[in-house]
DNA sequence: GACGATACCTATTGGTTCAAGGTATGGCAA
DNA sequence: TTGCCATACCTTGAACCAATAGGTATCGTC
């Protein structure tokens, strides 16, 4: 069974990972703003949604290594005031995957909306 | 360690299952339209997501069989030319988590809007 | 000296989606 | 009549992500 793809390359995994990644998005979006460490940003994220969103430091911490990882991000290490920090900022592989992801996130949305709000357009009334 | 929970109740486990619970979400909201059966469910999302989404059976039964044990639809079989298909529709408590799934919904895509597109609110610059 | 806030990190668990398979009928074409 | 595709249902397994729950260490305050 030689499965034929046809003509479209790009196995397209599946779908755009849906609603995974949107801490990753988030991270990339607001790094690409201003260089900022971990801690920081766990709490920027609650404060810039007025406490309606919460990732814990599991979930952000290793999403910043994944990505320093992937080049997307560089760091540097910090010390203030005895404390140590380890602030990111994006790179330039870093941005463009932050355009990329931003853009099919507002894709699948609208993708999703045209669902929920969708006119039925089966104008096929087979069944009574 | 007593763990003071203050005086909010509903544990909250965490995030509003933010993206996941899409599928489902789209599915309560089709058949809330009129009665659809499984393997009708799965097309109708691709064309009405112009093939942006596609879910598969795989991911579509099992949601419907859940859905249908906690009582938030009803099945019935039907046979048209020989075929059997099995038609859902939404009870009265589907309708209702309908509602409260497509509010959570918005709000929760409100707050990702608001990290996306919000200012850099922190005037606080105390590092230079 | 104990505690909370700051600041980092990881391992384990749990839930969801996906790919892949398995069953069966009807219609059509070779 | 044999094969194949579309219809229509279903389940199992792997993969992936996020959440929970821990673990370390410093600083300031009570």
């Amino acid at each position: 069974m030689p499965e034929i793809v046809s003509s479209r390359m790009a196995p397209k995994s599946s779908n755009p990972d849906f609603l995974n990644g949107v801490p990753e998005l988030l991270l990339l979006r607001l790094l690409a703003r201003r260089p900022m460490y971990g801690y920081e940003l766990v709490q920027a994220i609650r404060l810039a949604s007025d406490g309606e969103l919460e990732f814990g430091e599991g979930c952000i911490y290793p999403i910043l290594h994944r990505l320093e990882r992937d080049k997307k991000l560089a760091s540097k290490r910090e010390t203030v005031g005895g404390r140590s920090r380890v602030v990111y900022r994006v790179t330039p592989a870093g941005r463009k995957k932050l355009e990329q992801q931003q853009s099919l996130w507002e894709q699948t949305m609208l993708a999703i909306e045209k669902v929920l709000h969708g006119e039925d357009d089966r104008g096929n009334a087979s069944i009574s």
